[in-house]
DNA sequence: TTCCATTAAGTAGCAAGCTACGCAATATTC
DNA sequence: GAATATTGCGTAGCTTGCTACTTAATGGAA
């Protein structure tokens, strides 16, 4: 009877608005940024797979992410000689830089989304959160970026 | 440093396949789904724009929408006679045959998403999405629909 | 070794969001 | 009444999600 879908995807359409239009002096979107940033932490070079794994997307929306990314410079790909099949994607200074810019951007967007929640309530509601994220997709986890600081 | 705009992401993405997976069925996606609800509610045939206004998307969005839903004859739209701007949208046979399911749907879902939670909680959470819907999109309302029975 | 299954990536095509335009009808202002 | 502003809709073009299919490379089994 609430609906929570509709709700989930307006905020998430809100949120996304006001993150985009932050970033869209360095021409970067906000889906874009969080691969950077994804990227930016990876210890060992992912291939494309590895992306798709860590966000719970799609072939074809990665491989549609990473061609825009490569094609403005932020990252490059590069097949892996020791898999044929494997295309290893490359952080590029460009994209190395936009990293400080996303924190800043997600930071704000958060307190956007959180004001006049008190720290027990913003704990609690990352708790549910997490709940209702494991419930619609088991095998969630929050990817891990470089963006905490 | 938790990055709401992802989990929210996350969470719609996830919720909104399930719900489309459950109308493939009836050629009906979640989206145009809500739309249907609505006008089943309306007392007064609406024009795009009440639309646009119920559930805070852009003209080319819920244009888009209509357009497909009148292919699929749910929906007949016709010019205002009072108003020649704006064009009115009927709710078509077809399209009040699906809101049974509809409601059906989001039924299902908001169990899936809430599944574990207690009764208290459920509020909670409600109240805190509420909050935070509010905050990043202040003129929001829950857009009605004849989905509460 | 050869055959088959699996895995990684590519591509076509679609839905649903958006911005940024333009145009026609109505409303307002002088 | 005429000029101007606003409003409602249309359209082009983009991003980001999806499904479904194909192809190439690897791995395993007969």
């Amino acid at each position: 009877m609430t609906n929570y879908g509709h709700m989930f995807r307006a905020i998430s359409c809100a949120l996304g608005q006001r993150m985009n239009q932050a970033l869209s002096g360095m021409e970067l979107t906000f889906s874009q940024g969080h691969i950077l940033g994804y990227l930016a932490q990876c210890t060992q070079t992912p291939c494309v797979r590895d992306i798709e794994d860590a966000f719970q997307l799609t072939h074809p929306t990665v491989s549609g992410l990473l061609s825009r990314m490569e094609k403005k410079g932020f990252v490059r790909l590069e097949p892996d000689p020791g898999d044929r099949r494997r295309k290893l994607v490359y952080l590029l200074p460009k994209g190395l830089q936009c990293i400080e810019t996303m924190s800043e951007v997600i930071r704000q967007g958060d307190a956007t989304l959180l004001r006049g929640f008190t720290q027990a309530e913003q704990e609690q509601f990352r708790v549910y959160l997490t709940r209702a994220m494991r419930n619609v997709s088991p095998d969630f986890t929050i990817p891990k970026e470089e963006f905490s600081k």
